[in-house]
DNA sequence: AAAATAATAACGAACGTTCGCTTTTTTCTG
DNA sequence: CAGAAAAAAGCGAACGTTCGTTATTATTTT
């Protein structure tokens, strides 16, 4: 019961970040408290500070360990496709996937953000920064296709376009989600690679291709009806 | 001294709101405390509850009178420009302008996510729908020059860009906005408009067309020396 | 036996909220 | 317009609870 196994004081270690994280994402930094921490991970209060030293750390240590970089950074580095199209495809595909399927990624940032104002992003980055650069070497492979835009113009607007969908997930009202659709991912990956304007158009099938127009002008017919039955709906 | 002058306790509770708005985003909802905002209201703690019951409906009336709706859609239905290309490029100049400008707004909604999981967003919505629909109808009344998109789709990918623009602004080491430049906005605007792809370029100038591909190579001639500059640069 | 880990109990400080009282402002009335 | 009556606003102290943290003591692991 020894040798490849993790000490004892290590596993509880393990513990306490689990419960903290749970926590965390639940009720926020300020939100929560040592007792509950101690509680999930099976601990008094005091055997949490046989292991950190305060409150602060163990969202540091949360914080290095769970940030969303690492479990995205593995995705976007593995991404298949030849062409820029392609890639972009996989790439925005993977990236979302992950997100919607752990809507807690994004969301330890945003603590992070919020109730530090962003004290530990240095330090953040000082941990994940030799992480950082075989991504971009992955993109530059795949510049062919793409207009010359700066490198990071790129990373910023790939990663900030599809960080999005996720923010607009939970902030958006659930009717106006609810006429999305579920292909509103693609008709996001679509908007990326072409842009919204008609200019240019006749590059092969659109999805999200819906009846808006109808829509709009149903709006304008009856503009106070619709306004309460949507007002109806977000309650 | 009377008239059109508010009464007492309107004034009162106006710098109730005031105090509590700054200090919210500051330090979030947990991170504040009453006698804080008491304080910073040129109050006594028990004053405060003569204007509001509880700490959590100071809250619900700072979101609903200060949620960035109420900044963002006057500038989103008085947009200017005829043509959908125009009127896209100056919509999201005036949104992104005002972001800037006031990094606060979507901290709020931000902090109603991740501290209250959301839990106010239906109120916020029942306020605010009845000033949602005519801003369908500035779009609508552009969609010509448009592809066929969704609205909703059309409404999600648009305020998602231009609201990630501010998320990255917060989120990215401070080195790689550096190197993003002035010009950032304008290249997330020729995104948005045409697209990351090169096939149907010739769209005129483009700005933003840095020689990134050079940057990249020498990434890559001596990966782990970028790396630590990069780190040294993050601290 | 030594070192690491856990439990217990307690600390002072800060938390949101309530209370009784005084002062100010508004409204009513002559 | 004055002045009393009513209502609103503000104060200061205290409530009970919870907070993060820390000693001290007991129990396991090495």
């Amino acid at each position: 019961m020894s040798g490849e196994s993790l000490r004892k004081g290590e596993q509880t270690q393990a513990r306490i970040l689990d419960a903290a994280y749970d926590l965390f994402m639940a009720q926020g930094y300020h939100g929560t408290s040592m007792r509950q921490i101690a509680e999930r991970a099976d601990l008094t209060l005091g055997g949490v500070y046989n292991h950190f030293a305060s409150k602060e750390d163990i969202w540091v240590a949360v914080l290095l360990e769970r940030h969303p970089y690492r479990a995205v950074m593995p995705l976007l580095r593995t991404a298949e496709g030849d062409t820029a199209e392609a890639f972009v495809r996989n790439a925005a595909q993977r990236l979302v996937g992950e997100l919607s399927k752990r809507k807690d990624l994004l969301h330890l940032m945003f603590i992070e953000l919020i109730e530090f104002n962003g004290a530990h992003i240095p330090t953040l980055y000082a941990h994940i920064a030799p992480e950082l650069l075989p991504l971009f070497d992955v993109v530059s492979a795949r510049a062919a296709g793409l207009r010359p835009l700066s490198l990071p113009v790129l990373a910023r607007s790939f990663l900030g376009f599809f960080f999005s969908y996720y923010v607009t997930e939970a902030l958006m009202p659930p009717v106006l989600r609810a006429l999305m659709g579920d292909d509103a991912l693609d008709a996001f990956i679509d908007i990326y690679l072409h842009g919204v304007l008609a200019d240019g158009v006749a590059r092969g099938e659109l999805q999200g291709a819906t009846t808006w127009r109808s829509e709009a002008e149903m709006h304008r017919e009856n503009p106070l009806e619709s306004a309460q039955s949507a007002t109806s709906s977000f309650c």
